[in-house]
DNA sequence: CCAGACGTTGTT
DNA sequence: GTCTGG
DNA sequence: CCAGACGTTGTT
DNA sequence: GTCTGG
């Protein structure tokens, strides 16, 4: 699955995911946990960046408390959830990310290992978002990540994997409106198994209010 | 009809 | 909001 | 995902 | 054990 993240780029987030707009941003970021809020890119006019809570709200949501606000949705089953398929169908974002932690069981232990492109490049990963208007004024933005299956470079450590696009298909998941299951299927298919490189790194990335380089660091 | 759920992961 | 279960 | 809390009353 | 918070 993906729990944690990163997003520490190298180059210049705006650019690369071609938005005009600039906005302020606190990044780097080496450990992105659940309900913490990071930028995610959207199309609106052009594409944006816009803050948003890492942990989906549907906009129907009654009572925001006993919310659950899942963090992620399965790509194989997401178009069926009442709580995904109107984001599927208008809400679709990019999660910019250059990382993510996923926890092998090794024995009673969990080990985190760290997962990025062998490149070093910042990427998207395929994320659901929507908001939620409180009763009395005010909106909350929030988002999912979409998972699938793990590809040969992640199966040793997980069974389940974020769904990285390939960049060619970033522009048309921003693109608002239905998409057919066959597309949908091809664009959230798990990466190629070579684009990849994962190594262990320390239990410090446990505590979700860790962050800093440190955490990436191979061990 | 109304009431209640609406999620994933991992673990058992 | 929309679907499922009773 | 993991870490940390898990409670009430009355007093400050 | 299970829920909440980050």
């Amino acid at each position: 699955m993906c729990g944690r993240f990163t997003i520490a780029p190298l180059v210049d987030l705006f650019d690369r995911f071609h938005v005009p707009e600039r906005v302020s941003l606190t990044l780097p970021r080496y450990n992105v946990a659940p309900s913490q809020e990071v930028p995610v890119v959207i199309r609106d006019g052009n594409n944006r960046v816009a803050l948003m809570q890492w942990g989906l709200v549907p906009s129907w949501t009654k009572d925001l408390a006993t919310a659950r606000k899942p963090i992620n949705a399965r790509a194989e089953t997401l178009a069926e959830r009442p709580t995904f398929r109107d984001s599927l169908r208008y809400h679709r974002c990019l999660v910019p990310a250059t990382g993510f932690y996923e926890w092998k069981k090794e024995g009673a232990a969990r080990v985190p290992y760290y997962l990025r492109l062998r490149s070093g490049d910042l990427f998207a990963i395929a994320g659901l978002f929507d908001t939620w208007r409180h009763p009395f004024g005010g909106e909350l933005r929030t988002f999912t990540i979409i998972t699938t299956a793990p590809n040969r470079t992640v199966s040793p450590y997980h069974d389940r994997m974020p769904a990285i696009l390939r960049q060619h298909d970033e522009e048309r998941w921003l693109e608002a409106g239905p998409l057919d299951p066959a597309t949908l299927a091809g664009i959230l298919a798990p990466c190629p198994d070579d684009v990849l490189e994962v190594y262990r790194v320390s239990p410090r990335v446990n505590s979700p209010s860790a962050d800093g380089p440190d955490l990436v660091t191979k061990v």
